[in-house]
DNA sequence: ACCTGAACACCGTTCAAGT
DNA sequence: ACCTGAACACCGTTCAAGT
């Protein structure tokens, strides 16, 4: 979370060139991050803000998709956990976790396209679900269900955010994509696809957050309705 | 779907190499795609297959997302939506036909990344849109709600398979982070994390099968069961 | 008017060679 | 033993100049 104490207050120069050790590297790959957008989050680019060639990274980052994994769990420090120990019904408290989640998320949604890929396993991401389980175990969802069905809110958080990942840079493309898919779904036939006709651009419609907490909701009432199919456990006894 | 009858049986040579035109350089795609996997169809990789220079793409696709795409929408021919007409439970059918969807993305995880941020919109989609609505309708769920669920459940199906884009070429890398969110999970501390610490590997257990089909009817549940919060209808006293 | 060669401004990753 | 300069093998996109 940039909460890392400085390394050290080095001679002078800039805010610290912090020395080369994952934390560090991480650090400035946070920082760069914000002053110049995930684009720009690039080994070489990197390399360059610590005054190194990109070859000495390797030494401490596996790959692009591990940095950018890094960064996430960084990120993830500023999700607010505090409703999981808090009073109240607690599935208010668990989307207002993941709504926090998805806030952090969608700052960054490039970022929440690496996730889907190379999900991060630091401490931060482990504090998130450890209150995810928390909630759900306080709901009464069998533990065995909520390890998959945190995966599945994490999931649907995460993809949401990524959709946005498209003209972060530049919105114009963006754009272009959405019109064409609006002007798709307005042309389409009445009577191929009667479906799509009849609903218009209800397709679309609707403020992102009212279908972001749809979808929460959904998802919650789709737990507690859909018991897992078949404990491996061993002791319970097969239905087949 | 390389299902268009190729455009003309072309002199002798290679097999057609398709007149610069949106739709050659689609179905050229889609052939390199297969030959060699989605991370080879670049613009400039392209371009050298159609003997032409990169720039000259520029005239029929807007850039790569676009390109990727409309790829995608080509490959969604082979989706199967003959459950959609056929008889039988509504839900078995639904089910069907995405996981029809799901094994053609999982083919190809990174066109599942590319679909996340620039939609197809293509004639396929519209197709795969149609026989979803048209089950779900079936299935009681009212119009403006099934308009949301579509995106859920498609969104789930692509997520999913996004998720496994990791390692596409690499296969090390996509072990890698496993195995460190593994030795993560392993590795809690029992007072610090202990919903976590119980589970162990139960987060990640299963089958993929078995989570996608347990998804796919967490969905359907919840979407059965979570009313759209407010139509805005022209006739929907507000409650504000 | 339409097309494109060539250029601009970058990438990730590896490895041989230095300290 | 540890680190890294330099190289390899690429990218997307634009635009001035040609036909």
């Amino acid at each position: 979370m940039t909460a890392h104490p400085t390394p050290r207050p080095s001679r002078r120069e800039r805010p610290a060139k912090p020395a080369l050790t994952r934390d560090g590297i991480v650090e400035t790959a946070v920082a760069l991050m914000r002053a110049e957008g995930l684009q720009r989050v690039t080994m070489r680019r990197l390399a360059q803000e610590l005054d190194t060639g990109p070859a000495s990274l390797y030494v401490y980052v596996r790959n692009t998709a591990e940095l950018h994994a890094a960064v996430l769990d960084d990120l993830l420090g500023a999700v607010d956990l505090s409703p999981a120990k808090a009073s109240g019904d607690w599935r208010d408290r668990l989307v207002r976790v993941l709504d926090s989640y998805t806030d952090v998320l969608f700052e960054h949604p490039g970022l929440a396209r690496s996730a889907l890929v190379a999900r991060p396993s630091g401490e931060r991401y482990l504090n998130l679900l450890e209150a995810l389980l928390s909630l759900l175990s306080e709901g009464g969802v069998p533990d065995a269900r909520a390890a998959w069905a945190v995966d599945l809110l994490l999931q649907f958080a995460t993809a949401t955010a990524a959709e946005h990942a498209a003209g972060e840079k530049d919105p114009t493309d963006a754009e272009g994509e959405w019109a064409e898919l609006a002007a798709a779904l307005r042309g389409v036939s009445e009577h191929r696809h009667p479906h799509i006709a009849a609903l218009g651009t209800e397709l679309l419609s609707g403020p992102g957050e009212a279908r972001l907490n749809w979808g929460f909701h959904v998802l919650i009432n789709g737990v507690l309705h859909t018991p897992r199919p078949e404990a491996p456990g061993p002791d319970t006894p097969e239905t087949s």
